[in-house]
This record gives structure tokens, sequence and C-alpha cells, in this order.
DNA sequence: TACTATGTTTAGTAATTACTAAACATTCTA
DNA sequence: TAGAATGTTTAGTAATTACTAAACATAGTA
């Protein structure tokens, strides 16, 4: 039996607000994304709307989100006022652009309290049973140092050119 | 000037509360896990009843959780009914855990629906504009694509038998 | 200038998710 | 067996988050 173009678009787009939701972020969002993915061209606001079947109000803010993380871009043509926005179609650029993106987060900031506590243990100002504080101690410095590695990491990743599943596959032949 | 432990205890249990949330999990869960994994001893339901604030109920559906994603175990002492938890500390340990424990969850359905997707297109079973549907056909194809690279690292990752900093940094000597 | 086309912000609503309180289940002990 | 100690489930509530509708802002055009 034959599928139309439509429907099958409609199948992904409910594919794709699926997968954004099991990462955390809304289903509207991964809509958004998959519909200007699928779409030969750019696609403006009130195109977007009548897509997705959201609000102008829901995509300007998302879209926006979208295009810090880098996963779309704003473009406009000449003569014509409206914004386009377009997919971006190279993930691998995406992931750094997110990772990027995610440095100044509050994640980082909750890390760097983690990073507080652990130096007001260093500095020997915090009171109570020796062994406890010496064990404590030992386990925040182990989860900052996990902390750490996981920010060597995606700094370098942020850094690599490319990388595509030719560089995945070099990493992992690299440790057998 | 000094803090006590306790105090110490309590931010640092509120921090990982919030990376907790950052992550998309509840902020009770980071609070379970923080609370465990500062304590020199596995503690018992009531114990981190006492610790967190949450009630019993809550905490048993999360522990649970917890130790599906491997980041705490459950035990229990002889002539001692109560369950006792403790946290796992080997975080590299709990990654390969957590990706295992993925890969039955939703997000791989989601992923498989994509899948379906791209099977129809390539079945050529899809009616429309010849052009439109070539074009969707290949960036479908080029997602599928990332997911399996994607897959593929994560699996590889499940099988190191320690993904240490040491590794980290021969992966990224690799990569230049 | 007023009018139109566009995008953004805001205030409120709907939907979702985290959590509580309490009933329930199970197992041990007297 | 009854009672106590523990853990789980459930039904409802609180908190959070996503979204809508509509007011607003801005800039272009008649």
């Amino acid at each position: 039996m034959t599928k139309k173009l439509s429907q099958l678009k409609q199948d992904f787009t409910e594919g794709l607000s699926q997968i954004s939701r099991f990462w955390g972020f809304p289903k509207g969002m991964g809509a958004i994304f998959a519909v200007l993915y699928i779409s030969p061209a750019p696609l403006s606001l009130d195109e977007i709307v009548e897509q997705t079947g959201l609000t102008k109000g829901a995509i300007s803010t998302e879209v926006r989100t979208l295009a810090r993380m880098g996963l779309v871009h704003r473009s406009s043509k000449l003569a014509d006022r409206k914004d386009y926005y377009e997919a971006e179609s190279d993930f691998y650029k995406s992931i750094r652009s997110i990772l990027k993106e995610r440095q100044n987060s509050e994640f980082d900031s909750a890390i760097r309290s983690v990073q507080e506590t652990l130096k007001e243990l260093e500095s020997g100002s915090v009171s109570g049973d020796e062994a406890e504080v010496q064990f404590v101690h030992e386990r925040i410095k182990a989860l900052q140092e996990f902390f750490n590695a996981i920010d060597t990491l995606s700094k370098a990743v942020i850094k690599l050119e490319s990388l595509g599943l030719g560089n995945v596959k070099t990493i992992l032949s690299v440790l057998k």
C-alpha cells in the first residue's frame, strides 16, 4: 500500500517530537526542527505555524532556542521582510555548538557550586568528625575529577573540525 | 570562618539536586544520590527520609530508578530486614550502565520509528512530488546515519572495561 | 501620517511531572 | 495468630513547564 508524502512527513515530525521530549526538550521544539529539516526551502514563521499547528508566539521563542543551539539558522530574502528558517543538516556541527552553548549554562554554575564545596574542604575550614570530613572530602574530589574529565572531553569535541562517523571509528579502534 | 560538616553536606546535596534537574531528572533523585554518595555507610530508607526530607513513597520509587541506572546499589545486612542503599562511586561504570539501560528505552523506540519512515521511502511506496520525496529521503537517511553513529559509539563505550580519565586523554591525543 | 505585515512579550491556561499522605502488602516476631 | 516493622502502590495535590491568545512593538508602504 502506498502512503502520501504529507502523511509520511507528519509521522516523521511525530517521531522527532518524541525524541525531543526524551532529551528533555519541549516536543514542539522537535516538531519545529522536523518540519524545517525535511523542507527543501527555508520556511517563514507563518509557514511553520501552518505545518506544526503551534502558535506564532511559541514558535518565535522556540526557534530562538534552536538557533542558539545551532540547530537552525535564521536567514532573510532581499525585499522580503519575513524571517526565514532552515535546519542545520550537519549534526556534528550542531553537537559542537550545543556543547559550546552549554558552557555558560546553569549546568556549569551547578558544577561550580560543587567546586566551591571542595575548596572549603581543602582549606580545612570545615568542622566535624575528622574521619567523616576526610571521607566526604575524598568523595567530592572524585566527583569533581569526573566532571573535569567530561569537561575536557567536551572541550576537545568542540575543537574538532569534523566529528563524523569516520572519526568515531578512529576513536574506537584506538580503544581496541 | 568555619562551616559545619552538616551544613556542607546540605549545600552539596543542593548542588547535585540542581545538576539532576539540569539533566532532566527529578531534583529529589539528585538529592537521594547525594546523601548516599557522601555517606560513609549504606543508608536505610528511613535514614534517607531523614536526610532528604522526602517521603518513603517517593524514595522507594526513585531509588529503584537509580538502581536500574546503576547509580546506587541495594544491599542488606544479615538479621536485619531493612534494605540498605549505597552509591556507586565509579562513575564510568555508571555511565556504561546508563547507556545499557537506555537501549531498551522509549528513546530507541522513537529512533526505530524514524527507521520505519526510512524503510517506507526506500521501498518506493510513498506518493507525491518526485523531487520532494527524493529530498526527504536523503535527509532522513542522513539523520538515520547520525543515530547509528551515536549508537555505535555508545555500544563501544558499554564494552570498555574502564573508561577512566586516562583513556579520555588517550582519545584526545589521537585526535590531536 | 495611518495602515499593514511581521515578530516579540506577556499574562493566563492546560498539560505534565514530582511529590505527599495514606492505604496496602509482606514478612518477621512474640 | 496478632502486632510491628518494613517497603510498595495509589489517589490526589503541588509545582513546573509548555503553550495559547492577545496585546504590543517595529518597520515598511500607501
